[in-house]
DNA sequence: CTGTTAGCGCTTTCAC
DNA sequence: GTGAAAGCGCTAACAG
């Protein structure tokens, strides 16, 4: 039987079978080859160990052999599925090489995110992969400074030459665009939130490069820009669009919750969608393919977005290269009812 | 400058500021007094350590401190905000006694599971808070073996002494089945899926207990069972319980999630709710309250269900108690839109 | 007020 | 084939 919390170290083994702590440092590591152990002392050695209730000390391993061989995640959020999506791409290609991965969440609250960081460091994690919080750049900066990689995931920095891997703004909104271009519409709107984040800004700027390219005019009162988690601004700011005289026929939403509650609140208005208004956005969240709303998006490749970063990752460690190559994954337009098709809502 | 990896120690430091290690090491922790250190002393440590770049190491100081203030969390899944409200509440309650948490997932495959379970028990966390697998049964009884205590969070285990904090299931149950009573309805069906799991079990035994306590009949083939994570699996529990001579007029749903896959197939049918079919269940899950299907159901309390569970944590830590004090948190109904007032969908 | 001296549990030369 | 010894970076008695 295992005993209660009494540390059973490798000297108790070593005491027990009558060998060095060498010996069976080796043993239970299953490095016997390189220095050719019997096999039989060997399975002596984890017969021991076992009925000890041996159990090795990741710190002491640590601390002498001078490598983690993990990997700090950290996100700003787990709600939604996009953690577990990253965090499953991430620990897929980190775990073929041996890696372990450290998670963690900043609840979006700065000295959190600060916190975690430090404490990442001061577990000398090999590497650092984060949803950028704007206002921790310099923290991130401090540990790239110490030798520790940083990847940002799902979004990027525009100060710091950290490199990141997120879906492609471009790609994303010229697909969306010329979806909507082609099944008909010339009347396109565009709403947001009002988030300073570089990812978003890109998305609405190539949104206006996007109509001008495609000869469509951009009008300014058919950008509008809700309050960040405020479901209450986002609703409000459907009103108003669809009240202008002047309206759209189709709207490009920043992200997929966006683009949930607007579709919410044009049911309420009884505005049928895509006749009146066809949606559509970026994401691809969980949720977004319902029957009650099915959404027009751009997959966001979350798992593979964590695929990527890890390999960012591995390459900076075996030094293939020191360069910053932030990825931009390109991302399948999944057409749904809320562009094409039949009414969301039955008619009245 | 901090200088890249070349790991700055305490001992560098000493000299630096010609002092012993002891000293220093006192500084840097806040601990001046305890050994009395004058104010210059540690500012010119401080400095020092700033200066020259360094950064404690986690490792080495849990070797010898030989505690490691830390929790190990184990989800088997990120989907959804379970995990994000369950950290929160654990993480308020741990950290203000000064505890760090590990986060991990286990994708709910058995091996990654045992795998973060060794990992936990190889870095010594002080205890573990977990959703539990039922395969990995005894992987927890290991860690328990060994002193670290465990709490099961959202579901319990019935064949272990493991303590579980969980929504009580009763009062649950009955919250939902005595809204519906009051409201008129006489004929209730169930929708379960087909998951060993203690507290599924248990909701569906209390509805049939709550049933026959309201003096309601319980029929067969008013309970039907979806295969677990397969939405059409659910869709046609629907559709073959709406095809059924003799059928409910109202449904309690095992959760959130199959409640709000069933509605999506109701509305394909064309069955008004709550009209002629009243939906209602256990969670308030993200997304649950949305103008195209607002769910009547009964919050999981997650953020207290962390919290609770960190209390039994800390509890166990410092002795106050040995026995297994699983609690069950109750939760207030939420009344939507699925069982009263207007109907969900427009009518035709 | 500060320094000396032991280790924590493990890995790893290097010698036998 | 195996072992002795020297630490990894840090803390904690116990002396001064």
């Amino acid at each position: 039987m295992a005993k209660s919390k009494s540390k059973v170290g490798i000297g108790d083994i070593a005491r027990e079978v009558n060998l060095s702590k060498t010996t069976v440092s080796y043993a239970l590591r299953g490095k016997q080859d390189q220095v050719n152990l019997s096999p039989e002392t060997v399975e002596k050695i984890h017969q021991a160990a076992k009925r000890l209730g041996y159990r090795p000390n990741y710190w002491a391993r640590a601390l002498v052999s001078k490598e983690t061989k993990s990997v700090g995640v950290l996100f700003n959020d787990l709600t939604g599925s996009a953690a577990h999506e990253i965090t499953r791409g991430i620990q897929e290609v980190l775990g073929f090489h041996g890696y372990e991965t450290m998670l963690s969440v900043s609840f979006w609250e700065e000295a959190k995110c600060r916190k975690e960081l430090k404490l990442m460091l001061e577990k000398r994690v090999d590497g650092i992969i984060a949803t950028p919080q704007p206002i921790c750049e310099d923290s991130y900066a401090a540990a790239v400074d110490e030798g520790v990689p940083v990847v940002f995931i799902g979004d990027y920095s525009v100060s710091s030459k950290i490199p990141s891997v997120v879906l492609d703004p471009e790609d994303a909104i010229y697909k969306l665009l010329n979806h909507l271009h082609q099944v008909g519409h010339r009347d396109i709107g565009f709403l947001t939130v009002d988030f300073n984040s570089p990812i978003l800004t890109e998305r609405e700027q190539v949104f206006k490069c996007g109509l001008k390219k495609l000869g469509l005019e951009c009008k300014d009162n058919w950008i509008h820009r809700a309050e960040l988690a405020n479901e209450i601004s986002v609703f409000e700011n459907v009103r108003n669009l669809m009240s202008q005289e002047d309206r759209p026929s189709a709207l490009v939403c920043i992200s997929d919750p966006v683009a949930m509650q607007a579709l919410g609140e044009l049911a309420r208005l009884e505005i049928s969608v895509p006749d009146t208004l066809a949606v559509a956005s970026i994401g691809n969240i969980e949720g977004s393919d319902h029957p009650f709303f099915s959404l027009t998006t751009v997959d966001e490749c979350r798992v593979d977005l964590g695929r990527e970063a890890a390999r960012i990752l591995l390459k900076k460690q075996d030094g293939s290269y020191n360069e910053t190559p932030s990825i931009r994954i390109k991302g399948p337009l999944i057409t749904r009812a809320s562009t094409v098709g039949a009414s969301l809502r039955p008619k009245r």
